[in-house]
RNA sequence: GCCGAAGUGGCGGAAUAGGCAGACGCGCACGACUCAAAAUCGUGUUCCCUACGGGAAUGAGGGUUCGAUUCCCUCCUUCGGCACCA
């Protein structure tokens, strides 16, 4: 699931940030390899920046590189700076500014010349594969069922098995691992599994292309990214792997898709795809390329074909999947899975044809505007279309379905693109006015949306009215603005009306007013609804832009769909105690992509369950977003098999407490999985209205070069090589840094260096041979101070998944507490217990580290991973003193430092006698003091 | 066109409740160490100016306020999603 994809390629060239992110790509490519260029590069950039500091610095600069005796004098002059260094050494040694012993400074040297020593010794490729295997042989992750502790389901979107995990993956996993083993410090039992969403059109072209099975090169994939997931050191647990391609795993995918079937919620019906008639294959969406739509294998020009294929009723949801009551989710997903089921009020109201006397149902939300429809569109692939075309317009409306159904849909909304139209030579009659109107086609009006008819309101409608324009077709105009009740209706038909206003030409409805809301909510709309229904023409509607979730796939590399037809019996799903129905392994590749099952001789021959005569096998498979929408339920118990799950196991895991994942599957696999979710509970399968209580989604890590990272642009940055050379903790804490994790970033391969110092500087903070202090001048108090409000501030990030604050904040604390070593802290119970503290902050983010110091170095209880997360003290966080900053007339002139717990006058007071502030009023009386508790004072003159 | 998100130094970003704009880090510059380089450590680093001091600045413009990156209005730009939706 977490992928790649890439439905559009980006053309724009931005103006902003972007470009200027781009540029410095560029400049940091040539570096590699180069150095010397780059340099120059970078000062050039510097000198066309016009700022005459830089101008000068790149001038010195250009006399030192490009003149030969510059740089000769140059490297003399430091020649005779060292010779002077090493005549002073002696003296050197003795400190001189420092308040210290003659012995402690010789300790200080002995330390500083035994650095490089401390360096090589933090060796993290030896380190962290060392406490992996550990962790792994003592299952310290193992979740198992407790009801002494609370539990917490930690869930992130399981990886499609491409064959290498890439930055893509990293970025929404570690930090919610992170943030799972918070939560686990915090007392909960923690689940956080892992798994693979294997199905999928990948792996099927792969074994198209080079004749390997989709299975073997799925699993071999899996081996590997197992592999990489491990080098992660993620709290994953390993026993309740779920892999969605395995058998054990796809015969639940069947036995649900029989659950809904029984339910009522799965059925058939004729849908077009697309399809390339040389290859006799369906295509997906990316396998139709260029403006003319072509086959992607052959180049022939793809055509629509209507097949029968299996859907679910998730429109039977909409309102339901509308609610988002008790679910704490990001505001965005939930305005865009609102805008995409997108219901709206109005009528379905009956028009019949002339011809036939056929019924045609058409949706509108303006019934109030009947009296208005002059004529009628229809979509080229409405049913009736070919019944009611006269025979003397029987070759065009066949021209235009043809061309019509050559575009895609995409092509068919393009924005700029003229009505198009043809004339059936049929007519239907208005029911409200009996007025005969023409029936038009148009690729405007989708199959897909409403009835697939249109009554057109060219007066108040901008679509119809543009067409209306073209064909020269009549327009009556049916509501007025109210302040133009005298005039005539002239200037209203340069343009669609679309406002309130009063009911005009609608007979007894005349002077009704018309205002803007929808629905109901509108008089017009709702009294012109009550009278349809009296009538029986008509009745109160409503219409989703929603549709029905198509699951056939003509694909052999997913789960089979487990159906079996007989010519007496129809279709009948196979019975449950057959499952799975597996896919069979001895199949054949055509290049042309044909599904292997549809060809296989004998896999689809089997049995009526009804009858016991002979019957075929469904050939098509299922969605792969089928297999995604309840992998959380399998990771429960992933080889149980007296059911899809452990009732036991979801009885305590189950709902998912918090689930991360891209931001991209908000109107696919998070709109499935709720209604999969409800399906099963209305099904008696499973409890509670929603999946998962808490979504939180990650942005996009892009290319160097600012675009999404892709094999095929070549910008994808593998983390093996950055592990190797870093280490896990260092790309864990990467990750967390680098960018605010709800937005995402271009990636920086120079940024990672912040992050890799710091840990090699904790490594060395703890590791340093250390004395106890003497004639310190230790403020012990102040060290807790800022151990306890980084305590709070790491809790408060944590809990609200602001992790690149996190990062910072122990950046922060570990240069204060070298402040504080330096001042004499060690060996002083404040000391150890900062030190203390630090690890347990430091465990979540980088577990091998902390397991290392932790447990090797300061020698306490393994292992830290097991500690609960520690207490905050209020009080030790207090702050004693507080330095205000006081304004004049909104700029700060001074600072006042003044008890933490001074009052307003004092403060105020203290403020007004400063002598800076006093040279600032010249004597003057402020006209207002405001002061801002713990913040500032702002004087008004 | 509609819906959503965002715009802060050279870069990623920080800024409890409207209260010191630029934390932390990258990069860069200079210095220490080194034969040298790397690493490490230290110092500096928003912009402008007449530089001891002063001014401007959070996409642009306006408003509310003693005070706005934060709230309101208008506009611009970028990103994501949907789109002739009846």
């Amino acid at each position: 699931m977490v992928t790649t994809k890439s439905k559009k390629e980006t053309k724009k060239k931005t103006t902003t940030k972007r470009t200027v992110k781009v540029k410095k790509a560029e400049t940091v490519k040539k570096t590699i390899g180069k150095k010397p260029v780059a340099k120059k590069i970078a000062s050039k950039t510097k000198v066309t920046k016009a700022s005459a500091k830089t101008k000068r610095v790149a001038t010195k600069k250009a006399v030192t590189t490009s003149s030969p005796k510059g740089k000769r004098t140059a490297s003399k002059a430091k020649a005779v700076k060292a010779i002077m260094a090493v005549t002073e050494q002696p003296r050197a040694v003795i400190p001189v500014e420092k308040k210290q012993s003659t012995i402690q400074a010789v300790m200080e040297t002995k330390a500083a010349k035994s650095e490089p020593k401390r360096d090589i010794s933090f060796n993290p490729q030896e380190m962290e594969p060392r406490w992996q295997k550990k962790w792994e042989m003592d299952k310290l992750y193992r979740a198992v069922i407790d009801y002494s502790k609370p539990k917490f389901y930690a869930l992130t979107m399981l990886p499609y098995p491409s064959g290498d995990l890439h930055m893509g993956h990293w970025f929404p996993m570690t930090p919610s691992d992170a943030r799972a083993r918070f939560m686990r410090m915090n007392g909960y039992n923690v689940l956080f599994p892992m798994g693979f969403d294997a199905f999928g059109l990948p792996a099927e072209n792969a074994a198209i292309k080079s004749g390997i099975h989709p299975m073997k090169r799925t699993r071999d994939n899996i081996v590997r990214m197992r592999a990489q997931l491990r080098s992660m050191g993620a709290m994953f647990d390993w026993e309740r792997e779920a892999v969605s391609c395995e058998p054990e795993y796809y015969k639940w995918t069947e036995w649900f898709f029989i659950q809904l079937y029984k339910h009522g919620l799965a059925y058939r019906k004729m849908s077009p795809v697309d399809f390339c008639p040389n290859c006799n294959t369906t295509l997906a969406r990316e396998q139709v390329w260029g403006e003319d739509r072509h086959c992607e294998r052959c180049d022939t020009p793809v055509i629509k074909k209507d097949l029968e294929q299996w859907f679910f009723k998730t429109t039977k949801y909409a309102d339901e999947l509308l609610n988002f009551d008790g679910i704490d989710w990001p505001q965005t997903v939930k305005t865009l899975q609102t805008n995409w089921i997108d219901r709206s009020e109005g009528a379905s109201v009956i028009f019949k044809t002339e011809t036939g006397n056929h019924d045609v149902e058409i949706f509108t939300t303006r019934p109030d505007t009947l009296w208005g429809a002059t004529f009628m569109v229809f979509s080229p692939e409405h049913p009736l279309v070919d019944e009611i075309t006269t025979p003397e317009n029987k070759a065009a409306i066949e021209e235009y379905k043809v061309q019509a159904a050559r575009q895609s849909d995409i092509q068919r909304g393009a924005v700029d693109k003229e009505k198009t139209g043809v004339f059936t030579g049929g007519y239907a009659i208005n029911p409200v006015n009996q007025a005969r109107i023409p029936i038009w086609i148009a690729d405007y009006v989708l199959m897909s949306y409403g009835t697939g008819a249109i009554m057109a309101v060219p007066a108040h409608d901008e679509r119809d009215f543009a067409f209306a324009k073209k064909y020269d077709l009549p327009i009556i105009e049916v509501i007025r603005p109210e302040s133009e009740v005298r005039a005539t209706s002239e200037s209203s038909l340069q343009a669609a009306y679309i406002g309130a206003g009063v009911m005009v030409n609608s007979d007894q409805f005349n002077g009704t007013k018309v205002n803007t809301e929808k629905g109901r909510k509108n008089p017009g709309v709702s009294a012109v609804i009550d009278w349809l229904q009296e009538k029986g023409i008509g009745k109160e509607s409503v219409n989703y832009r929603y549709r029905d979730w198509l699951i056939s796939r003509q694909r052999y590399w997913g789960s089979p769909i487990p159906m079996v037809r007989c010519d007496i019996h129809g279709w009948n799903p196979v019975p449950e105690d057959q499952l799975p129905v597996t896919l069979p392994e001895d199949v054949e590749w055509k290049p042309t992509g044909e599904s292997p099952l549809k060809l296989h001789p004998t896999w689809k021959n089997t049995t009526c369950p009804m009858c016991g005569g002979p019957a075929t096998r469904e050939t098509d498979t299922m969605d792969t977003f089928m297999c995604s929408s309840w992998y959380h339920l399998r990771y429960l118990s992933p080889h149980y098999d007296r059911g899809p799950f452990d009732p036991a196991e979801y009885d305590y895991w189950m709902p998912v407490d918090t689930y991360t994942g891209g931001i991209e599957h908000a109107t696919m696999h998070l709109l499935y999985t709720r209604f999969f979710h409800k399906a099963l509970r209305d099904a008696g399968i499973v409890k509670g209205d929603e999946p998962m209580l808490q979504l939180r989604n990650q942005g996009m890590v892009l290319g160097e070069d600012g675009e999404k990272m892709s094999k095929s642009r070549g910008n994808v940055i593998a983390p093996d090589i950055l592990v190797d050379k870093y280490g896990a903790d260092t790309v864990r804490t990467y990750m967390m840094f680098f960018a605010r994790w709800e937005m995402g970033a271009p990636w920086d391969s120079q940024g990672i260096e912040g992050p890799a110092r710091w840990i090699r500087r904790v490594w060395n903070l703890f590791t340093d041979p250390t004395q106890p202090a003497s004639d310190s001048a230790f403020d012990g108090r102040q060290l807790r101070r800022r151990v306890h409000q980084t305590l709070r501030k790491v809790t408060h990030d944590f809990e609200n998944f602001e992790f690149n604050t996190i990062i910072s904040s122990l950046m922060e604390l570990m240069n204060e507490m070298y402040k504080a070593r330096e001042a004499g802290a060690a060996g002083s119970p404040e000391w150890k217990e900062a030190q203390d503290i630090y690890l347990h902050m430091l465990a979540p983010v980088a577990p091998h580290i902390a397991e290392e110091l932790w447990t090797n170095h300061l020698g306490k209880t393994y292992s830290i991973h097991q500690q609960p997360w520690p207490k905050f003290d209020e009080a030790a966080a207090k702050e004693d003193s507080i330095e205000l900053p006081v304004q004049i007339n909104g700029k700060v002139r001074d600072r006042i430092t003044v008890p933490a717990e001074a009052r307003e006058e004092e403060i105020k007071a203290a403020a007004l006698a400063s002598e800076t502030v006093r040279k600032y009023l010249e004597g003057k009386v402020p006209k207002k003091v405001i002061v801002a508790k713990g913040r500032l004072v702002s004087i008004v003159v």
